[in-house]
DNA sequence: TCGACTTGCACATTTGAAGCGA
DNA sequence: ATCGCTTCAAATGTGCAAGTCG
């Protein structure tokens, strides 16, 4: 049985990302371009996320594409105002195993298969000013998950009864003056781990999506295969007892994906690098230096490569005995990546902040926006690299010549060609394959050192 | 035979256009 | 002409259950 408990640090579960030292070279003069403060991601509705987890969290796909119920919501501080960025997510796996529901459990039944390329979802908003993805929690509920490999419709592609994490993608947008792409952050949600399912297999989960989720209301209270609230109550409390690891490989933290990109970016050794230390790292060690940063001539590929942690995001923190040392093992594996109160008190959302404007009225088509993230039906072999979506983002951003407006009275299909045209000009961010002539740095976001 | 998966269904929410009055 | 509000149909999302597939 499973351990779906993620006890992570109770304070908070803000993944922050701190600048270096002062003296580490990171930040150079001239380029602390964010803001003084650290940017802090925390997971809207943790306690929603952590009735589901404790049961263990079910995520149904269908080849059509099912939404995530809970749906990922972030807020996220610490970004510069003024600046664009663009918000996107993914899914990675959570560790290398396939599951099979026995009875009343998980277990596991054999190792996972090659994990497909990561469709991101990119955020309708993108790209928007920093002041805009601060206003509001980000929320991704119109991502969907499928199971489908053949999709074209920016689906997340995902293998049933596999385990998998979201990963949040923060990447400045470029900034055409001066001709220099943004920097780059992640993060990634254990907390909000779940197992891919064509069908619900543990009924406590279907009476939590039930309970919980405004478009099953119709399966509420009306007796249709709901056991009464007292046997319910039993199998809820007997259940979450009863999710007890049963392979000592769960405990083992994950390793890193087998998609190819995601790979490439975990594995990409040359290049400069943010990481001052990393002593699990499997990649060579390298330091920033705004003075070699144009010098590389390594792909585009590489370049993000070197600017991307070695390994998962926070890594370590689903092995139950990392969870306790958490801070130190995610100040380990990633030297900037740390978790830490949140310097600021989190505000209640649904109480003091304003609700964001309706997507649909306010955003770009979201079939245009799908669209950068998709391509032919083969892209699980041939993914589009991360530059190659920002590109298409950067593209996109001018021809709209003003992000995140409304465009409305227009079908979505006709926003299309618009985009499609403009990607003749030649790119912002240097597609893979051109990389070897065109250098392409995609650096870490930089941050002013927190002033005390 | 069995588990995983697909499909159609009923029910509910969300969306957006249309109509109306101030 | 514009704005705000209400209404309503269509689109969309939900889990269930029966059937299909390997």
């Amino acid at each position: 049985m499973l351990d779906y408990s993620y006890p992570l640090n109770p304070l908070t579960n803000n993944y922050g990302f701190y600048p270096q030292a002062r003296d580490s070279g990171m930040i150079s003069h001239g380029e602390a371009e964010l803001t003084s403060l650290p940017v802090h991601v925390a997971l809207e509705g943790r306690e929603l996320w952590d009735k589901f987890s404790n049961i263990g969290t079910e995520m149904l796909i269908t080849k059509t594409g099912r939404r995530m119920f809970p749906s990922c919501k972030v807020t996220v501080t610490g970004l510069n105002p003024k600046v664009k960025y663009v918000v996107m997510m993914d899914m990675v796996p959570f560790d290398n195993n396939k599951y099979k529901w026995n009875r009343d459990h998980w277990e596991l039944s054999g190792k996972s298969e090659p994990h497909l390329s990561s469709r991101f979802f990119i955020h309708p908003d993108s790209p928007a000013l920093g002041e805009r993805w601060m206003q509001y929690p980000i929320s991704f509920h119109k991502l969907k998950l499928t199971n489908n490999t053949l999709n074209s419709n920016g689906l997340v592609i995902l293998h049933s009864m596999h385990k998998y994490q979201p990963r949040l993608h923060i990447v400045q947008a470029p900034d055409p003056c001066r001709a220099q792409p943004g920097a780059y952050l992640r993060f990634t949600f254990p907390e909000a781990a779940f197992i891919a399912v064509t069908a619900y297999q543990n009924h406590e989960i279907t009476k939590l999506k039930i309970d919980n989720n405004p478009f099953a209301k119709g399966f509420r209270d009306n007796g249709l295969n709901r056991k009464s609230d007292e046997e319910a109550d039993e199998t809820v409390s007997s259940s979450v007892e009863s999710h007890v690891l049963h392979s000592p490989d769960m405990k083992a933290p994950p390793t890193a994906t087998s998609n190819p990109f995601i790979s490439a970016f975990m594995n990409g050794g040359a290049g400069q690098q943010v990481w001052t230390q990393s002593p699990t790292s499997h990649q060579p060690q390298h330091t920033l230096n705004s003075n070699n940063r144009d010098s590389s001539r390594l792909s585009s590929l590489q370049y993000i490569c070197a600017s991307l942690p070695a390994q998962q995001d926070i890594q370590g923190i689903h092995s139950p005995a990392a969870h306790q040392a958490y801070p130190i093992q995610a100040k380990l594996h990633q030297p900037h990546l740390q978790l830490q109160p949140h310097p600021h008190p989190q505000p209640d959302m649904d109480q003091s902040l304003p609700l964001p404007p309706k997507l649909s009225r306010v955003n770009l088509p979201e079939n245009a926006l799908r669209s950068l993230e998709m391509g032919s039906v083969l892209d699980h072999l041939n993914p589009w690299p991360l530059s190659n979506i920002l590109n298409r983002i950067h593209a996109r951003a001018e021809a709209s010549g003003n992000a995140g407006k409304a465009v409305q009275g227009q079908p979505q299909h006709e926003q299309l060609p618009l985009v499609l045209e403009r990607d003749t000009r030649p790119p912002f961010f240097p597609a893979a394959q051109d990389c070897g002539t065109t250098p392409y740095h995609l650096r870490p976001l930089l941050v002013k050192p927190v002033s005390e």
